[in-house]
DNA sequence: CTTGACCTGTGTGTTACACACAGGCGTATA
DNA sequence: TATACGCCTGTGTGTAACACACAGGTCAAG
């Protein structure tokens, strides 16, 4: 056998197991324990972390929020909410309008850029490399700059 | 007169006064320079850092690349290049290349993020906020688990 | 000379992990 | 039983590009 039952019904695990039931990297779960996501007891004996499956849905919940957009402080904020009974829905909805209008944001930023070096890739086609001199650096992104 | 003149014809200039020049923060110009990518000569008197146009010129340049994509980790390697006498061009259009396709694929991945949080936002006018319960932290989020 | 506005350098915080490292655990072999 | 070896552990640090806080300095006006 390769691992010993540690309880009849209560699952326990380290780190690695904790991170493989949930599709994780163990640097993740090292992680979110480190900045209180997680909150696992100590296995006595040496110092290592031990998660239980209230730890895995906790897991599963951020990497939920995570995939929503939701940033881990935030989601420290919801989870905070929730354990002391208060509901986290407000909050909630208003993050992810919040968030709706900033990714679109970002969107239209990226946007622009991948134009701008679309067009740079365009130009440059047709202009050959340059030893620098003292006026420049390098001709091919001073011929980019944009003139606002 | 608000400011004497320094020298004849080699304008320095403090903090404030490039960063005005370039259109940047004054935080920016501290920065670059903290990481070596500005490098002005000392102030006798205060330990205040002087920039003249050289300067200038290379902090304009930083912002046209970082206007293209390039890191300022990038931007080092490519200014060195220069001041050493080498091309930095080949550098320049192998980074861009790669930049494009990253970008694209960052794109991707922030427009499928739009896309599901517009679908959340849709899902969740039919759903009621909820107080949480043990097994629950907060069900809206649940609800849009993605059940790859 | 004092006041007050503005400026300076330096230290630290931000986001979400990834990586390095020294040492521990547990199994298989000798 | 001794040991070797691979995987695992916690902790410390690095990453990107600044923004902000803070204590103190500068400088002109009164």
């Amino acid at each position: 056998m390769h691992k010993k039952q540690q309880r009849s019904n209560e699952q326990r695990f380290k780190v690695k197991q904790l991170a493989d039931h949930a599709g994780v990297t163990s640097d993740v779960v090292r992680h979110y324990t480190r900045i209180g996501l997680l909150n696992p007891a100590k296995l006595t004996a040496n110092g290592y972390k031990l998660y239980d499956e209230t730890d895995l849905n906790r897991l599963k919940f951020i990497r939920s929020a995570k995939s929503l957009g939701y940033t881990l402080s935030e989601i420290a904020t919801i989870v905070s909410h929730s354990t002391e009974g208060q509901s986290p829905c407000p909050m909630v909805r208003e993050i992810l309008i919040k968030r709706i209008a900033e990714n679109r944001k970002k969107l239209d930023e990226l946007a622009q850029l991948q134009h701008r070096m679309e067009q740079a890739v365009k130009k440059w086609a047709r202009m050959p490399d340059q030893l620098p001199n003292g006026d420049s650096v390098c001709h091919l992104i001073e011929a980019m700059t944009e003139i606002n």
